[in-house]
DNA sequence: ATTAAAATTTAGACAAATCTAAAAATTTGT
DNA sequence: ACAAATTTTTAGATTTGTCTAAATTTTAAT
């Protein structure tokens, strides 16, 4: 497989190919930042390829094949980001970029040595699940913090915009994956957030609590 | 700059591009399995980056800017065949395919922390020197086991050939890196040598001579 | 010094991945 | 339901890196 064709395979995948619906070439497009008429084009090479399930002015959607090897690209990603962080002393805002590169070696050999010397890990530095060997992919049990009422409390588990200034917003106010919050008070007005955290208080806007995830405790 | 380029640029450099000769486009084309038309089309392209010297039907040769560049690509070749053995258990045999992969990670910070993680090696498994993060190269002092005589002894430093076949063959005879070796007997007829190493005596054929490197001791 | 052989370059073609502009199909609004 | 708007596809062009075949230049031989 070439980098492009991995690439869109999993964009598909993140729009959410695998499931029920078909995904729009406009969709892909806009999310890879190319046009729609080179989707197209791709798509029909890919679904030449069993990779997909296109069906022309529909969308495409992946077809097995196409979703054990978008879960094998992205579990690189996320080794590879894991890697970056523990061994390289990455900060959690500079990994993306190159494990966009790392995602794409070839060498089944090099992933797994990488992923026993990261003691088998089962979530990359952002929260997301990494896929095994097989394909297995459990998404953890989470929701937004802004689900969440006065009162209520969670584990930060993961973060939905992964973008430097996000995240870096995050490391400024000294919130991590792992905290737990508390929420205090929720602002009907803009649905912003006074939470507790580490013994502080914080208040957030809705913006940064659409984007955090939580995993509250039974 | 694209992986075509690099792999250009660092055959040429392999090839001798730095020294005072032109390297011929037929040399590069064999080196890298490719036609030597294409060598042309590529040299043009390179030469109006300034990468390299190029005379119509005479062949080229590095600039100072492509020599730099090579060695930059050399270094992370090497850095990541360390990081393969040491980190992960690979063998000396099976690094190249992968590092040839990782080298084109284009990624200052990564392959810096890459260096420090694996404490500023100064040579590779083969033995190889790796360049400085400024391009310094320091060539070691070594010759060919080949032309010592009877009597006379070096470390094991490096390989010249670093097939599979030929890194296999010195495993299985516990040959390495580091070892002391002692020429007990040189064979005019055919130039093989009974040698004498960890204490235990060895016939080896001069194709083996002629592809490790040992250093004299003085 | 010519000529034959070898090496190198040019010209034209191709595949991959992309684009633009025009055509076709689908969706939406009334 | 049907015209308008939107989406998608097609057709044709472009770039990168490659190839083959023909032409050119250099090298080697007598």
């Amino acid at each position: 497989m070439t980098r492009a064709e991995e690439n869109y395979i999993k964009t598909i995948f993140h729009l959410g190919g695998n499931h029920s619906g078909l995904i729009s070439t406009n969709a892909i497009a806009e999310q890879m930042e190319t046009k729609p008429s080179s989707v197209t084009d791709m798509a029909k090479k890919l679904a030449e390829k069993n990779l997909l399930n296109y069906v022309r002015y529909q969308g495409v959607s992946l077809t097995d094949l196409g979703t054990k090897t978008a879960l094998s690209i992205i579990r690189k990603h996320r080794l590879w980001e894991v890697f970056l962080v523990k061994k390289l002393d990455f900060t959690w805002d500079e990994v993306h970029e190159v494990a966009e590169q790392l995602e794409h070696i070839k060498s089944e050999k090099l992933i797994d040595k990488i992923d026993e010397l990261l003691d088998f890990p089962k979530y990359d530095p952002h929260g997301d699940p990494i896929p095994t060997k097989n394909g297995e992919f459990q998404e953890r049990d989470k929701q937004l913090l802004s689900e969440l009422n006065s009162g209520e409390h969670g584990i930060c588990v993961g973060v939905k915009d992964t973008s430097t200034a996000f995240l870096k917003f995050l490391d400024k106010n000294q919130i991590a994956l792992g905290d737990e919050i508390t929420v205090l008070e929720k602002e009907a007005f803009d649905d912003s957030l006074r939470i507790e955290i580490a013994d502080k208080q914080l208040q957030i806007s809705n913006q940064i609590a659409i984007n955090l995830y939580v995993k509250v405790e039974i």
